[in-house]
DNA sequence: GGTATGATTTAGGCATTCCTAAAACCAGCC
DNA sequence: GGCTGGTTTTAGGAATGCCTAAATCATACC
């Protein structure tokens, strides 16, 4: 059953409730439509369809999650995305806050003898430009950074591992200050009263809203003075 | 206008008008649906819409014409298809075979901005990997060549200028031949009642079906003995 | 000039995927 | 335990793009 057999909305719809799913658990109608850029009364449709193809588990009123038939094509379709975002930023110096458009609708038609040309070309890489895991071709994916920039107390020093990648603005504003994956971050002082962040990168200072530190996830946190 | 205002399955429909055109002048519903795989009732209910938009010129049993506006996109979406051959045989290696199926899905979702840049990446091409000329931006095309293989007489002497990209195990012929676009080819013997050519390839001669021999277009004819 | 034949269009439907408006449901609160 | 506000589903509909079957048309031939 290989992707094409579904729709690019199932892909997407599956795509989104993985996501959600991640961060909430079970998924509502009203965040999925919200996510979707659909209606409540549409995306109640769809979930019903998707039900049908045991592609989610669906107890009306409850929301959804998705069965592991389900996740294998989330998967799936996640793979192609964020292959193809690290494809085009590598190979054709797409800027990374243009990527994501640009995959959205390539993942959809993506052969599997090109995504496996794809991978080989880029030597099989492990993230996408934003930083994102890559799922492997069996269906597996490692865990996400549960650990925000805007998590770490004054002192602590840390590893940029994953921006968010919606927000175009948001990934140019990061572009300009040096912050992208693999960097390493350290926070000079923190604003009290949900204030911003005083942050060094590349030995330069910046001060960053709390909110926009939100969207930063971070790896290999270190305090003042530790090794 | 982009090519994005149109559905994909407008798209096709102008790309096909724009080949049949080319070798038929007006397009009759029955050869349009033929080419596309959809009934004629299908088509008809196509056509309306086309010419609706003001991209053909439809006169009841009569076919349609493009209109300047249609051929725009045509050669749009053309001009997509071919870049697309051309890289995925360039830069991934794709077979020749195979690049055709890829580009037919791809051509629709690539923007604007990737286009441009894959042009670049591949210096600008004008032909794609079976001969066939890559629309300019501009919406201009050269013409295609009219002198097919079959058409050589005995002693004559020719470029390969284009191949059909249609048939995949075709394809597959071709390249085991080695009669591929550039290549230099003389017809050896020409076997009466639309028998074989006799080729020779490469210092190496081959038999090849009139039939097969009609798939392939050639330039710079000279006769045997001439500069 | 009538007629058969093939090409084309019309008629009626179906699947997808989306919408708005209205009804039904669920949970938290008094 | 009933109200109520927000969530979710149902009802009814629209657009797109395809289908088959049944007219209808054009034209080439007798
Ligand atoms: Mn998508
Ligand atoms: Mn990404
Ligand atoms: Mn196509
Ligand atoms: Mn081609």
């Amino acid at each position: 059953m290989p992707l094409s057999e579904h729709t690019e909305s199932v892909q997407d719809y599956l795509k989104t409730i993985f996501d959600i799913q991640r961060e909430h658990g079970r998924v509502a109608t009203t965040v999925l439509a919200e996510r979707l850029g659909n209606s409540p009364a549409s995306v109640t449709g769809m979930i019903k369809k998707l039900a049908a193809l045991n592609l989610v588990e669906y107890e009306p009123y409850q929301g959804v999650v998705l069965t592991p038939a389900g996740e294998k094509i989330a998967l799936e379709v996640i793979r192609h995305h964020r292959l193809i975002e690290r494809y085009l930023a590598e190979a054709l110096g797409v800027p990374w806050d243009q990527v994501h458009a640009e995959a959205e609708k390539w993942e959809h038609v993506l052969s599997e003898d090109l995504e496996d040309r794809i991978d080989a070309v880029l030597g099989y890489p492990t993230t996408d430009p934003h930083g994102a895991p890559i799922p492997r071709r069996d269906g597996t994916m490692p865990p996400p950074h549960t650990t925000r920039l805007s998590d770490l107390q004054t002192g602590q020093s840390a590893t940029i591992a994953e921006v968010s990648d919606h927000d175009p603005a948001m990934l140019r504003y990061f572009a300009e200050l040096g912050l992208r994956p693999g960097v390493d971050v350290t926070v000079v002082a923190v604003a009290p009263f949900g204030g911003p962040l005083t942050v060094r990168l590349d030995d330069v200072e910046h001060a960053v809203g709390r909110e926009v530190a939100g969207y930063v996830a971070v790896c290999d946190v270190t305090s003042a003075g530790e090794e």
